[in-house]
RNA sequence: GGACAGGUGCCCGAGCGGCUAAAGGGGAUGGGCUGUAAACCCAUUGUCGUAAGACUACGUAGGUUCGAAUCCUACCCUGUCCA
């Protein structure tokens, strides 16, 4: 093996769980550098959501790496899955969506997928699984499940979970590992990305691949990326993420508010800092967390929004919760010139969202006007132009006498 | 098709005729502590009303009752089992 092939195994490797096998990605790699061929590395998406966010971006960093190397990624729109829906598993309400709307969220996607990916044509290539999947027959769909046995299919953990527990399984559910892997067999994929949670899935792609007379695509796994709150894996319907589209200064405040011991995990998977500089920056002895915290804010908010606002962020951070300072800019709330009570004004300002939380606000001490903590929701407040008024730390809303 | 079990607030979950705007937990929010945090402590967590209070809420629609989340009827939905 050449050391730049060892080279390059070792920077795949980082932020990665499993790879199967190590061995037959180095002997890939070899063979493709010698041949002078872009590999194919394969990434499914679930086109049923189209907003993105950090725990999604550290499959796409991995792809990207790929990219960087010269190879092909090939992603793939789940589109004729989605399309049947999946009414069975955790998620009931899952709906099934019209091929417009699957358009729409796979457009979506990539726009926000373009922030991590090269999306130049000889490094990118889109397919939707609907190209072949939609012209499968009865029988070439029995040739597809002869394939697999049942046995192994209830190897899977959620399938073995399920089943031990007397939870139902869907017929149907034993289909889509076996869909999945078929769109490796017709985009012949040399590798294929996946969070851990697809491990099974992809795996079916190397089988399948095999059965094909295809070389056997290389699996890797990337982790499940933790969420905020430190303990789930990231999700929207957690409210435990960071969105790639949140604006910097949300984006950095989010960031700030993990845990010391999450920061690790979070530079390792979503930063490209060398492994040397991490450890330097995660050992307490080295760096004041509080440094290394808003390095890792600084460095993501970078890659989304540029240097530029990641600073803008970070100062702005500081000076309202370090310094205690009102931020740069804030919302206008155009008012009347007559008197107004105080917890009228919270609502027409949009500080909060009904009477009774103004009330509460104002009672738990969390209200201020012009810097004076406010003691009586009844208040009658005379407005004045320019006057601040703040709830909590982070709301606020500067008025203007109309 | 049949037999059970169940649908309660943002989520989980207790209540099973009045004392229930509904225990407890989670989450969220505010305050304290701090490094911005996390952990921890305290508080708040239906709407309207200055207040007294009023109104809305326990799958849906009716009914019984002075009074229903709690009882009855029908319907819808979910799960398990039998066929």
């Amino acid at each position: 093996m050449s050391t730049h092939v060892m080279e390059q195994l070792k920077q795949l490797s980082r932020g990665t769980v499993e790879i199967f096998t190590q061995a037959e990605l180095a002997q890939r790699l070899t063979e493709a550098a010698q041949a002078g061929r872009q590999m194919r590395i394969k990434l499914g998406l679930d086109p049923t959501s189209p907003d993105i966010h950090l725990g999604h971006t550290v499959v796409l960093r991995k792809m990207r790496q790929f990219q960087d190397l010269g190879h092909k990624a090939v992603l793939i729109i789940g589109d004729y899955t989605a399309r049947i829906g999946d009414p069975t598993g955790q998620n009931t309400t899952r709906p099934m969506l019209t091929p417009e709307q699957i358009e729409r969220n796979a457009q979506t996607y990539f726009e926000q997928a373009g922030k991590i990916l090269d999306t130049d044509p000889a490094r990118l290539e889109v397919r939707h699984n609907s190209e072949w999947l939609a012209d499968l027959r009865l029988a070439d769909t029995i040739r597809l499940a002869a394939t697999m046995t049942v046995a192994r299919m209830l190897e899977r953990d959620t399938f073995d979970i399920r089943y031990k527990k007397g939870d139902p399984i869907g017929v149907h559910e034993f289909l889509y590992p076996l869909m999945q892997g078929y769109d490796s067999v017709m985009v012949r994929s040399d590798v294929e990305l996946g969070g851990t949670d697809q491990t099974f899935n992809n795996l079916v792609g190397r089988d399948l691949q095999r059965v094909n007379n295809q070389p056997p695509q290389i699996v890797i796994t990337t982790p499940i990326l933790v969420g905020l709150d430190g303990k789930d894996k990231m999700s929207k319907s957690k409210g435990n993420y960071v969105g790639v589209t949140d604006d910097p200064a949300n984006m950095f405040g989010k960031i700030m508010s993990i845990s010391d011991a999450m920061m690790e995990n979070y530079f390792t998977l979503l930063t490209s800092l060398p492994v040397e500089q991490i450890a330097e920056l995660t050992n307490p002895n080295r760096t004041h967390p509080k440094q290394a915290k808003v390095l890792l804010g600084k460095t993501i908010v970078a890659q989304f929004h540029g240097s530029a606002a990641a600073d803008a962020a970070a100062a702005e951070f500081d000076r309202i919760f370090a310094k205690g300072q009102l931020p740069d800019d804030m919302p206008e709330c155009p008012v009347g010139a007559t008197p107004i009570l105080l917890k009228n004004l919270l609502t027409l300002c949009k500080l909060v969202e009904t009477g009774a939380e103004a009330k509460r606000m104002v009672q738990q001490g969390g209200v201020s006007l012009d810097g004076q903590k406010a003691i009586d929701a009844n208040a009658e407040i005379t407005p004045r132009d320019g006057m601040i008024l703040q709830v909590g730390k982070r709301r606020f809303a500067r008025l203007r006498v109309q």
